[in-house]
DNA sequence: GAAAATAATTGATCTACATCATGAGAAATA
DNA sequence: TATTTCTCATGATGTAGATCAATTATTTTC
């Protein structure tokens, strides 16, 4: 029986767009309404407990998307091009953000303002349920990384995220990954020292190979083991 | 500055009542369907994995939400009186519950028929934004207590449950407690012998008042403080 | 292209907890 | 009422992984 509450790697993927729900119509609104922004690698694209005027799209990049804590962080989603973020804010507190979001590397993300996204679900109501789904999926992938975090251990959770980020962020075992080891560290909840410890324990045991930021998963099968195993 | 996310005990408390966003007809097409049923404490009312035939409405008692996993479950949330589980089945996947709830203490609960459920999303937008904002409201808690798990330790974590059983479920300082010692170190995610000495602790430091499952919180403020200290 | 800053690495040490073992109450069961 | 079964409790031991300290690469900056 397989557990399918196993990846701590969030990297969302909602393959459901919302925005196919809506109406010709409605799609120009936001179009016409839309900001986009560029910003740089590392840069705060929201800020947690910030007035929350718009709902963010992310175009281009890559961003992760955490809590702030008064030790560490916390991060909650990887958050590849294609995606919302910042749907939590619509609840009954204050429109504020609820988490901060930044980007791993430069980014484009588009702005759409939440009074306008409001009327498009209380108007729209299959487009509201799509939100509903988006919300659920998103869900469903943070109870998995929660489960994760609280029951595997490093070996597990690391092999989680090499696997994640081949598979889900760049279809291949060979990838330059722009993450540094203590971006590593924040996504499985492990120091900085210990990722370079379980990195040279699978380097040595031929799981992957890696010079510097270039990394190719070897014997995915293995990963895929110690992933389950935690 | 006052950090949102600061409750290891995740009480689900979803005051808006969704269901008030329905028409006359509407919550009398939902109350001719439902089915009540009732559970014996430490029954499970839903089996994750199972086939989600219908949404759970809580209407007396008091449940848990937990992921169960091949060493250890999980609990995301504590669900007193009034709140609906299952929501997240709602979701692109097969209708699948995607954890198992159980019963803490005797309980009753009506089931609504999933399918009935949709379509009452699908022609009620306000129904639908409603539904947005309970799972938002329950996102936020379910991060809440993600953040506590992975940031503060024993004591802190404690301090939490009790504040929280206090105020959320019991509404006073003083009241018997239906869980076990070993139902604390579940929902705070340590041993039961560590429940028990940090119990003891807490005794020994005039914070709280026990005998056996009667509790009584004496020290609120210190609580509070190494609650927030984690 | 030198200087400064940041990132990767390694080993030694420390600690918050879990786990194990064992016994005493309390409560369910027969 | 006796017996099995949970629950509570406490001490002894073990360990995963953090933290600390120091060194070498690699970027970034001017």
């Amino acid at each position: 029986m397989k557990n399918t509450y196993s990846n701590t790697c969030t990297v969302l993927n909602s393959n459901t767009s919302c925005f196919d729900e809506l109406t010709e119509e409605e799609r120009n609104l936001i179009e016409s309404n839309k900001i986009t922004l560029t910003y740089k690698k590392g840069e705060i694209i929201s800020k947690q407990g910030s007035f929350a005027s718009h709902i963010i799209y992310l175009k281009k990049g890559l961003a992760k998307v955490y809590l702030e804590g008064k030790a560490k962080d916390l991060i909650l989603t990887i958050t590849p091009p294609g995606n919302l973020m910042g749907l939590p804010c619509l609840y009954d507190g204050n429109n504020v953000f609820l988490y901060t979001a930044s980007s791993y590397v430069d980014s484009e993300v588009e702005l759409i303002d939440i009074e306008l996204f409001k009327r498009l679900i209380l108007q729209n109501s299959k487009f509201a349920f799509a939100i509903i789904k988006t919300l659920n999926a998103s869900t469903v992938q943070t109870y998995g990384r929660f489960y994760c975090f609280t029951n595997k251990q490093m070996h597990g959770r690391l092999a989680d995220i090499l696997l994640c980020l081949s598979q889900r962020i760049y279809g291949k075992e060979s990838f330059h990954l722009p993450l540094t080891r203590s971006d590593l560290a924040e996504l499985t909840g492990m120091s900085t020292e210990s990722v370079i410890r379980v990195m040279k324990d699978f380097k040595e045991d031929g799981l992957i190979k890696n010079e510097g930021k270039n990394i190719e998963l070897v014997d995915i099968e293995m990963l895929l083991k110690i992933s389950d195993v935690g």
